[in-house]
DNA sequence: GTCTATACAATGATAGAC
DNA sequence: GTCTATCATTGTATAGAC
């Protein structure tokens, strides 16, 4: 069966936020998800590192989006500028059609300290990977680190919004907005 | 022998640190380090909920040290000295001799996706219960978060050069002077 | 009240057959 | 590329010993 379907992460996916939501992430065994995938246990080690890496697939395409919109940013725009570019690049990785496993892993995140770990690892790589670009821009490192986290922050709560939201909005804008509140509660607080 | 030593936990974490220093973290087993501080396995399993956090006791001093500082600031406080506040009840909780140990945790992290997990996961707790803090002073979301995040990363990066420094400076200081430097480098962005 | 002995389920790695 | 099979290790649970 997996031999004709190409897909088999995209199952193994699915039968994963099926069964967790059953039954309860660590109450679901390896060799369940793979079976409800039609797969075996050692095909879902081979695509995925472990069981958790399931439920996060496709963060590495939001550290692409943000470097590469890092990179697509004209030589010698600002630094507010070049972070508003980054923030577009995470945005611009996701489809509506992500909405709703998105909603479906909220509750799942919310029940296993063991996936809040994996995602503060995830959110700490991709504020790795852009705070990285941005000293490779502006050779300033505490201006590079602080700028990835405003961005980064503003990233997750717009992609929360996003989310939260019964309509279908697009992304895009909502973290933009959140990074101008972000950004204006900063100036009131340094600048006002 | 482990009633007439009373700490366990310290006998562990250096004979954790000595194994992973020789064999590394992954193939040092807990069996072995259970052995080595003249105890078995039940037992650091009784006092660690997992391999990884015999190297992370202390962490939740941390937080309490965090969040205490903020009580204590004056109410009406404006929010920068109030950051100031959280950062400095972060540097407080270490005494010079945990400098050395430190040291040696630098090149263990370095070496282990699973301990830059942990390692994550705990940053992201300090800033959780910091931005909590702020939020229930200055009834604002967005703001503490930023703060939060901010206070964190000079808290970070002042530790790393009180552990890279060969002389045994005072950390506070050290944190103190990262907080004005990424605070100014913010300031030339957004107010500049 | 802290430590230990033992048995146990599950993860993740590994080697080899189809 | 997937499967069967086996394996060491982690982490839990339960019992009892000092």
């Amino acid at each position: 069966m997996a031999r004709w379907d190409p897909d088999a992460r995209g199952r193994l996916l699915r039968a994963a936020i099926e069964l967790f939501a059953e039954q309860g992430y660590e109450a679901t065994t390896t060799a369940q998800i793979a079976e409800r995938a039609g797969l075996t246990r050692t095909t879902l080690f081979r695509l995925f590192s472990d069981k958790r890496e399931i439920l996060f697939q496709g963060q590495g395409a939001l550290i692409a989006g943000a470097t590469e919109a890092i990179h697509r940013a004209p030589a010698g725009a600002p630094a507010d500028e070049v972070l508003t570019a980054a923030v577009t690049g995470l945005a611009d990785v996701h489809t509506s059609e992500q909405r709703e496993t998105g909603q479906l892993l909220v509750p799942l995140m919310a029940s296993s300290p063991e996936l809040q770990e994996r995602a503060a690892f995830k959110r700490d790589a991709i504020a790795r990977a852009i705070e990285h670009e941005l000293f490779e821009r502006f050779d300033d490192r505490r201006l590079a680190g602080v700028l990835a986290d405003i961005g980064v922050r503003s990233y997750y709560a717009g992609y929360a919004s996003w989310i939260a939201s019964p309509d279908d909005l697009p992304l895009t804008p909502l973290v933009h907005q959140e990074l101008a509140e972000h950004t204006a509660a900063l100036r009131h607080v340094f600048a006002g």
